[in-house]
DNA sequence: TAAAAACACTCAAACGTTTGCGTAGAATAT
DNA sequence: ATATTCTACGCAAACGTTTGAGTGTTTTTA
């Protein structure tokens, strides 16, 4: 037996009170005498009484519900940062509205639009890869629903976003390496069309020019990220003539290339050729041979940053009147981790 | 200059008509003359009109979203189900609204009372590990918003659910491993709280019966799942009078703490020791070593079946009265695969 | 003891859309 | 020429809740 959930106008019948009674005696509104205040909330756990949250949005114009536009669900960073999000979003009393782009920018577009027709009340977003127009992104602040972008951010003015400062962590990574005896440093880069690879560039060729060592580009290479191009990289930096007794690695899928490749070539993981790494899978530390540390992007961290700053920019609307003054960059500063010691217990 | 969006009645004023000839001009019903027909939706057009879906939701009793409650979004199974589900909810044209239980059952009950009353059409649960009452299951059902649970069912009757078989896999793992010659073949298989520890067991008695040779209980040892437990698991096998040439662990994890303790004692993980594992790494096929094999449980298959057979059910809904009849019991076979050759390009 | 204030409620509109029913006028059939 | 069927639209209710603006009572204040 399936029965419709009961309604406000159900209590309020068998109460013999009006709907605006019950409903003020929900909400503890001060007019309502607590007598009646008790009875209505008796009668209503009574009946399962559940609010009926599509009626309330639509009335009040405002769903406590955020959608969430990702490139990837099934990419560790994202899932990790998804995770976070909906742990604050839970928090805070908001539900979210999950969906991906496939790093496409005709179905992020369509997902802006679904997302703006469900009345979301704010969206975070990371852009898909192939984006480069961002009209659909301007139109929704006409609508007066704020967008937080975070880790991959759009080249646009007067967003609000959080993001990742890779420099820092890069700088930390040289130096930890310089510190550990190693003088000739090489890097396996991404492709120079990621705004990432630059960053981690000018990481790298800051520390070393802070630590008064000259800059050597041959020992700067990139690769498409597969696996024999990864090959073919760390070839290039071992025939070099200062050959390098350290690598870092564009990412950890970089990584495990190489040092599947340096295992080959027999050389010693942990004596001749030590890596650091861009840290995006959590099961790297499970790992054998793990990189001696990794600069941590801490996407756990972003998600619940660019969340709470949405929810923020949501419940200071309801106050003040219009007009966004102020945007909120948020920078995240990454950080070098050295690889758990292994220590037999 | 932020406006508000525009709506039905305002087309309808601005043309002199009444709303519902907007209504259904937009929805193209047949007593719409094709005049208005076509004003109206050029208005529409001109005007950016979009149709608020809250509205619509609250007025149709329907919200076209599917909700869905996960243990951990960031472990990569289930990073891989909501990236299936997300895909097949947005081409049958829903939405989803994600939350994860963290494996808390007080979580999971809130969870699914949130959802009832953002009136989500249907749910797809994955269930916590420490939920074990199971009324708020049922409860839904007398509202008629229909779940289908995946990979983590509850012991209860007349649910949907679709699930992954483990013994096939099982069988499928020791048969390979037979015909590679092994003839002791050891487990590392996980706690008996577990059901699919218990299932994982009876695949390999069976499959060891099914090939004409002795069961020996001694050759499969559980561990809780830590580091520390896996060694000793290995450790014990090892010192088994009939030393195994092959172990099957209880997951990827497992695997990783056993080669690593393994090749710490100096054994050849290619010629002395295999190993096969019940896959829930993505990432293990990039690895140095990885198994010989994994049992493949395909989150992302599982993922998507249950989205369908969620969405059916709500579509079937709609036109038949109540009263479901037969339930959805989906077994996904989990397969073995072996691992990509390395093959030197 | 009359006027003011406080209390405890009720009324009704509003949010945007859909949809069953009603009804002019035009076209068709008899 | 009248009766009938279309055609093309309008009316109004309904979905469940919130909320500003009343409205009778009772209590307080001067």
């Amino acid at each position: 037996m399936t029965s419709k959930p009961v309604t406000i106008k159900q209590i309020a019948e068998i109460l013999k009170i009006s709907v605006s009674s019950v409903s003020r005696a929900l909400h503890d509104h001060p007019s309502i005498g607590l007598t009646t205040r008790a009875k209505v909330k008796k009668l209503a756990g009574e009946l399962n009484y559940d609010p009926n949250q599509t009626a309330i949005s639509f009335q009040k114009g405002k769903t406590y519900t955020i959608g969430v536009i990702l490139p990837e669900l099934s990419e560790a960073f994202f899932s990790a940062a998804i995770s976070a999000i909906e742990d604050t979003a839970y928090k805070r009393n908001y539900t979210i509205l999950l969906a991906q782009s496939h790093d496409e920018q005709e179905k992020e577009k369509q997902l802006i639009e679904k997302m703006k027709n469900h009345r979301v009340d704010g969206l975070l977003i990371s852009v898909a890869k192939t984006t480069s127009s961002f009209e659909h992104f301007d139109m929704l602040k006409r609508y007066n629903i704020p967008i937080v972008f975070f880790d991959r951010i759009p080249p646009i003015k007067n967003i609000h976003y959080v993001a990742c400062n890779m420099e820092t962590g890069s700088i930390e990574a040289v130096n930890y390496l310089l510190q550990k005896g190693h003088r000739s440093i090489g890097m396996i880069n991404g492709p120079s069309t990621l705004a990432a690879s630059g960053e981690r560039k000018e990481g790298y060729i800051k520390a070393m020019i802070k630590n008064r060592l000259k800059f050597d580009p041959s020992l700067v290479v990139s690769c498409d990220l597969t696996e024999q191009d990864t090959q073919a990289a760390l070839d290039t930096l071992l025939a070099n003539k200062r050959r390098p007794t350290a690598i870092v690695t564009f990412n950890d899928y970089i990584y495990l290339y190489s040092i599947k490749h340096a295992r080959n070539l027999k050389i010693n993981i942990e004596s001749e050729l030590q890596f650091v790494s861009y840290a995006n899978l959590p099961i790297i530390n499970y790992m054998d041979y793990a990189p001696v540390a990794s600069v941590e992007q801490f996407p756990y961290l972003q998600g619940q940053k660019a969340a709470d700053i949405l929810i923020d920019l949501l419940n200071a609307k309801s106050g003040s009147p219009d007009e966004v003054q102020a945007y909120y960059k948020v920078i995240v500063e990454s950080q070098l981790v050295e690889s758990k010691k292994k220590v037999a217990k």
